[in-house]
DNA sequence: TTTTTATCAGTATTTATTACTGAACAAAGT
DNA sequence: ACTTTGTTCAGTAATAAATACTGATAAAAA
């Protein structure tokens, strides 16, 4: 029921680099019509090797040119419930990804704002306040080298 | 020439969550017609806000289960000279991001790899081979709560 | 008021997606 | 060797979407 070959895998190569490609154009790449083409990607999208579709966006034209990861750890008679924790984290937009991390820290959240005062505002208005944080460390980016969404399929 | 409204961001919003929104509907949502809604898209592109159109797939079923971020300290006398560094890390496809940071590592790496294993071959055989890296510290994810490709706008 | 500019609606055209049918081929059983 | 079954594909027709084009409306500037 649930087994991709290799053409399954050069179509979802194309398709996380450029979903806006059409199918006309992605079988002649393959050597294909656009038939098999077309049933093989509804097939990877009900199967679910394709998640969603999305545009990614210019952070820095839409003002949150600054990234910072944030380590988190919660307080020590608050390791086990951490569900609170989640709800609370998954409500923050400026959070962007969350981890649960083995370390010294608990949590690693990446975090997009404006600028350094925003980023203030954040941690002192808004994570701060999200019960059962111990304390914090926060990583700041000086440059983004690579940033991809693409797997290394 | 470069400036954006509400009805702009209103777009972004919905593409960055699903790009694969008609145009008809997407129009209906913000009660305007197809036109103006495709010529705003258009733009948009035009001029960066929007910079590409990618599937998301599924890391799991794509035997790419594992997430470790690894910090890189290079070695002393390189301090300067990254520019091979970031070559090297450009061409790695395991490394799906990698940030210059402020702190007590020079750069982050967000590196995903099927198992344990996996990792301690990349590790061993490809990442050690970059020359200039001091020493690494791997921190291991254990579970991903949140991870969004969409911006807080 | 007149001109200019920007934004939009409506429509026509082009292009892409989707549905449908049947052919070709391989694997498994008779 | 010959069906049978299932899978994958090509070709084509139908549907739906994207794109191009024209002109109307409204707001801002002359």
């Amino acid at each position: 029921m649930d087994n991709i070959d290799s053409i399954d895998l050069q179509i979802l190569k194309h398709l996380q680099e450029n979903s806006n490609i059409n199918i006309k154009e992605l079988a002649g790449k393959l050597f294909l019509t656009v038939t098999p083409v077309y049933e093989r990607i509804k097939r990877l999208e009900r199967d679910g090797y394709i998640m969603k579709y999305v545009a990614l966006l210019d952070k820095k034209k839409l003002n949150l040119g600054m990234t910072v990861f944030c380590n988190v750890r919660l307080k020590e008679h608050a390791k086990n419930v951490g569900s609170n924790f989640v709800k609370d984290i998954v409500a923050l937009p400026e959070i962007i990804e969350c981890y649960n991390i083995a370390g010294d820290y608990d949590f690693m959240l990446k975090i997009l704002v404006e600028d350094m005062s925003s980023y203030q505002d954040f941690v002192m208005n808004k994570l701060s306040t999200i019960e059962n944080i111990g304390n914090t460390q926060s990583v700041f980016v000086m440059g983004e080298i690579k940033h991809s969404t693409a797997l290394a399929i």
